[in-house]
DNA sequence: CTGGACCATGGACCAGAGTTCAGAGTAAGC
DNA sequence: GCTTACTCTGAACTCTGGTCCATGGTCCAG
């Protein structure tokens, strides 16, 4: 199939798979006499590794890491999976920062009666002050 | 005091001052005869302003709306609040990908024995077929 | 044979939040 | 006076993950 084809099977702009293989994240396609790329269904399947290691939130990066062990079917699967659990400790780290910035978001905006004179505006001064 | 002891006030790198001023985040400060810039103390709260905002998950940009509107304070409190709204609804939504991020995740990890040969590691099974 | 859809290339460009650099001047302790 | 630390400038560069562009070639239906 042509590179449009192609990147519809993983939703994917046109763009973004060629920038994937000039990330070395794709092989390098076979080409038609016109040098039109040619893709097969094991290039798909690659694509769509990709996509969903990056719906996991990894990097480009590390996804061609990931890439290069699993080209080693015979090797320890512990790699892969120390891997994972990495970029688990990753999102949990995200999480909780995130989680702290929501909450004292939330005590913000629960605070402020809503209108009034700005210079009474609890979240004004937080920011102005200091969070209490 | 002179940007140095500036920067140290709020943490922060002297580039990174200054990139605020450029930013429009931070008043053109006042200048010594040499040149250098001179900060005072209300210059350190607002300095301290922006990053408490930003830790808040607000942008730059968001932040020199937020200096723009406490420039009223004669004004309602309502646009303040709700900025800090549409802000808290922001990290929510973060926090909900994030979270299914990690359940993916985590579940792989759990499923995975974490030792034999790679080509039957489920996380690797799962990136290269599909989640289940 | 012609129009429209598709594909090729290299390079420029985007946001966001800074960081780095070279080359120069200034301040301050001893 | 010397040395060290600090500051100035503007421009260029970083990283991530793409996206867009101009220009030109290819493919296929009618």
């Amino acid at each position: 199939m042509k590179i449009g084809e192609f990147a519809r099977c993983a939703e994917v702009r046109i763009d973004t798979v060629r920038y994937y293989e000039r990330q070395g994240l794709l092989p390098v396609p076979a080409r038609q006499a016109s040098g039109y790329r040619r893709y097969d269904q094991s290039d798909v399947a690659r694509l769509l590794f990709v996509r969903r290691a990056k719906t996991l939130g990894f990097t480009l990066g590390e996804i061609r890491n990931l890439i290069a062990l699993s080209k080693h079917p015979e090797d320890d699967m512990g790699g892969l999976k120390s891997a994972a659990i990495v970029k688990l400790a990753d999102v949990e780290t995200k999480l909780t920062r995130l989680r702290r910035i929501r909450d004292a978001l939330r005590a913000l905006v629960d605070s402020c009666p809503g209108h009034g004179p700005l210079h009474q505006c609890p979240i004004l001064n937080a920011l102005a002050k200091g969070m209490p």
